[in-house]
DNA sequence: TCTGGGGTCCTAGGACCC
DNA sequence: TCTGGGGTCCTAGGACCC
């Protein structure tokens, strides 16, 4: 535990104790590829793709080692794949098996901190700080790691470590296939300067063209520049870049703590077709079947969401969405569909052919709140008297404005009123 | 080459309110 | 009658990640 704190002094000259913090970042290695081949052994060692077959609609979802000696990368297209490795072996993915193998990562991962996160299915931050007296120092705590990982699920995986999750983070993908790396702490800015720009998480293909248009390739270009220039150039984004060239966990999600349990803020399903179409029938089904199976997931978590989202792709790949926010949440499929079904008929170019539909739902309340209990039109008029009393209030003052006895009730008794005359219940002295 | 499916976060503009 | 400024909610699109 001592070793984790590092005396530091402040700008006052008092000493003071300063947490250094340490991040392990673990990922596995080729993760869906190296699960497939827990299923069919005689996968080992050859060029895999995983995501489809050769000749379908969709991208690559993880290659093995082998097939990315050919180029082949996860994202790219699977026809593209076929034809830059035509002796790979496809492999539909399997989600169900990936989902109890991380499960079992998530396990061995329990046994050396309390605080682990997962990252995604395959990833996961684990905060070491202070497990020193159990596992030792951070290398040889992450040997031990490595080690019943191999021997508890039969998957490889890398470690990094860090005083940051940057750090975690980008120390584990130098550290693949199959390694651990420390960076010690003070060597963050050290380790980062000769890496491209590309390997900062965040920095994308679009970011890298402007920083490569700017003369920045590498982290350590990025540390010459003044911060107030690369602020005014991206914004709220060019600072946080600046502090992650430095190994900071600068802004937004990198900046919370591990294990923080953040729910999730959307629900979502899509279908891509096999072939484009402007069927209405068909196009109405599949908005019925990714209308159910987001309900289902919202009965599931016990969310409620008040707003529903269609996104609709053509044939050119243009692609819009568009949204619709309800009085009042809800998981029915029938609500959801119903909105679904009017946003489409709202927004579809009558007879184009259509690539994709999807359904999402967002802005969850875990359960429905007083107000919405009612039904929509009760509960709008909660919201109107409620906004009414408040702007009399605003024009005539404090003491001019009292719901009448029993508001609750006259909503009860008087559910077909027209909401323009509720502000009449509202007496003005 | 012809582009999946599941997410998160950010920005910008308009409506509306005070 | 015109003016303004801040805050919140909502929508649409885009970058990015695995």
């Amino acid at each position: 535990m001592a070793a984790a704190k590092q005396p530091a002094v402040s700008g006052t000259g008092v000493p003071r104790t300063v947490f250094v913090r340490t991040i392990f970042h673990v990922d596995m290695d080729a993760f869906f590829v190296s699960v497939e081949e827990l299923y069919d052994p005689s996968l080992k060692g050859k060029a895999v793709v995983v995501g489809g077959q050769r000749d379908e609609r969709g991208v690559v979802s993880a290659a093995s080692y082998e097939a990315r000696k050919f180029g082949v990368h996860s994202a790219m297209p699977l026809r593209t794949a076929a034809k830059m490795c035509p002796h790979a072996i496809f492999v539909d993915g399997h989600p169900e098996r990936y989902r109890v193998c991380s499960e079992k990562v998530y396990k061995v991962l329990g046994t050396f901190s309390p605080q682990v996160e997962m990252a995604s299915i395959d990833e996961a931050y684990l905060d070491m700080t202070g497990t020193e007296r159990l596992h030792g120092p951070p290398l040889k705590a992450a040997h031990t790691l490595h080690q019943r990982m191999k021997a508890d699920t039969q998957l490889n995986c890398s470690v990094g470590i860090g005083t940051s999750r940057l750090i975690a983070k980008v120390s584990s993908a130098q550290a693949k296939p199959n390694g651990v790396l420390w960076i010690v702490p003070g060597e963050e800015a050290k380790f980062l300067a000769p890496l491209e720009v590309r390997e900062i998480p965040g920095v994308g293909k679009v970011m890298e063209t402007h920083l490569h248009a700017l003369g920045i390739q590498k982290v350590g270009d990025l540390t010459k520049l003044e911060e107030s220039e690369l602020e005014n150039r991206f914004g709220k984004w060019g600072l946080a870049l600046a502090g992650k060239a430095r190994g900071e966990d600068a802004g937004g999600w990198f900046d919370t703590e591990v294990g923080e349990d953040v729910g999730a803020k959307s629900i979502s399903h899509e279908h891509t077709y096999d072939e484009d179409t402007a069927d209405v029938n068909q196009l109405e089904a599949t908005l019925m079947r990714l209308s159910e199976m987001v309900g289902r997931r919202l009965r599931e978590a016990n969310f409620y969401a008040r707003t529903i989202q269609l996104k609709l792709r053509y044939k050119d790949f243009t692609t819009i969405t568009r949204a619709y926010t309800l009085p009042a949440p809800t998981q029915l499929d029938t609500e959801i569909f119903e909105q679904i079904r009017a946003l489409f008929h709202k927004n579809w170019k009558k007879g184009a052919q259509v690539r994709l539909l999807g359904v999402q739902a967002s802005s969850f309340a875990t359960a429905p709140d007083q107000i919405s209990l009612l039904d929509g039109s009760r509960q709008q008029r909660w919201k109107d008297a409620l906004a009414a009393a408040d702007r009399l209030r605003d024009k005539f003052g404090e003491s001019s404005v009292k719901l009448a006895t029993g508001m609750r009730g006259v909503f009860r008794e008087r559910t077909h009123e027209n909401p323009a005359s509720l502000p009449g219940k509202i007496r003005k002295k």
